[in-house]
DNA sequence: GCGCTATATATTGTATACAATTTTTTGACC
DNA sequence: GGTCAAAAAATTGTATACAATATATAGCGC
């Protein structure tokens, strides 16, 4: 067949910043499924820079444990173990606990209307059937709240393990589940706005629960796929 | 005055790993003080290697926070803000706090024996005035306990935010502060053999809270020195 | 001497060139 | 047709070159 050679796309030079989003968005959205490999060269075309770059964004990618290097081989989407699936959501299970706890104390007003905004949003993209939108949507949920908490070390923790639990669940593309999901939100908000503590603490460790239980590890549907399509819809 | 031009120092590339280590060594013993500018070029001419290779190693230490990049300005000891200090203690209790609490109930003989090893090497340390090598002991003790408890996500959380640590506690150059320091380590190695959990995590949080206590925050004593003895004396 | 501007120097940002390694292709041989 | 070996192509690893920016120096007016 013809090497579908397109013309070098005219764009203007990508940051270091953007490139790095772009990629993680297209992996938290899973539309580079695990396994992918990610050449220097065809990302040097897709975002119109040199090499130099991408290798730099690929480096912050790795550090993240987003995509794996291996030496003189590349760059691939990592594929989590089931062991890591375990480890990743008992360390979720660690830190959330304490935030649901502190933000059941803490919560103003406008942060629950936030959330209840957000919940909104979910609903909305699972009734749209928009997988990518609602796969980032339901891992924000769990971010906002970390960032309302006020320690932003522990948001950021959080804010990478939520990034390498997506690349371990695929069970968010089941629409009935995520539906789910965003039912346990709102129950999750629900406490959250009576004060309720040990409910709220509670909820979320079922919520974890579910969400671990319904993964489908090992499931590498990984066909052949075109880096150019994927990364120039990620909308950063 | 005449530009020390020392003759390049003719030693074999180091690989990026090894450049990531040892500065971090350098940091973590306290030998680069925060505020530190970390030239390129210099940093090329003590690893034998060029800007490349360095820049990499930049980049994995900027986002491990223990550099930060300032854009076109370059690469400087991260100056960690009182609010980090407290950020960063906070969430070593959130994680230590279960880390201890397992650990006690898990623990084997043959770890208590390495842990108590260790603690005597702390004291030897101490007794030897050995500042750095002190500094690094007492904290890899907490590191030690994370990865005995067998999930390698929050070891690795944890030994993140223990580097960041070091550079936000000079309290560690006390040699008085050290040694009480140390004698808690036994306290809570003593509770762990008689699997006192709750005596085990009042000692952690307690630790912790003395260690935040005696942070000396504000003092920037940093003098200009010389980032080739600061690094080539670091041992990976 | 102090402060400002202009020039010179040094440093960082990015692309390109080349070496080293891996992957793919080719072709001989059974 | 299948298997192995060698050559070719492609890809990664590293250094160097050059552009863009920031810092330091020099000169001037006051």
């Amino acid at each position: 067949m013809p090497t579908r050679k397109s013309v070098a796309p005219r764009r203007q030079p990508a940051s270091t910043e953007t490139i790095v989003a772009r990629i993680t968005n297209a992996l938290v959205e899973q539309r580079l499924p695990p396994g992918t490999k990610l050449g220097e060269v065809a990302l040097g075309e897709v975002f119109g820079v040199s090499r130099t770059k991408i290798r730099q964004a690929l480096i912050r990618l790795a550090q993240d444990k987003l995509i794996t290097l291996l030496p003189a081989r590349g760059a691939f989407v990592t594929k989590p173990e089931p062991r890591d699936a375990r480890e990743l959501f008992d360390a979720r299970r660690v830190i959330e606990r304490v935030l649901i706890e502190r933000f059941t104390a803490s919560a103003t007003r406008a942060q629950i209307a936030t959330l209840r905004d957000h919940i909104a949003r979910e609903r909305a993209a699972i009734a749209a059937g928009d997988a990518a939108l609602r796969n980032r949507l339901l891992g924000e949920f769990h971010v906002l709240i970390a960032e309302m908490v006020g320690n932003s070390v522990l948001a950021e923790l959080l804010r990478e393990l939520m990034q390498r639990s997506t690349l371990v669940t695929l069970h968010y593309q089941n629409e009935r589940a995520a539906s789910c999901s965003s039912s346990e939100h709102t129950a999750l908000l629900d406490a959250v706005r009576q004060r309720d503590a040990i409910g709220a603490v509670r909820l979320m460790e079922q919520h974890l629960t579910h969400v671990e239980r319904d993964l489908a590890l090992p499931g590498s549907n990984a066909a052949a796929l075109d880096l150019r399509a994927a990364l120039t819809l990620a909308k950063v």
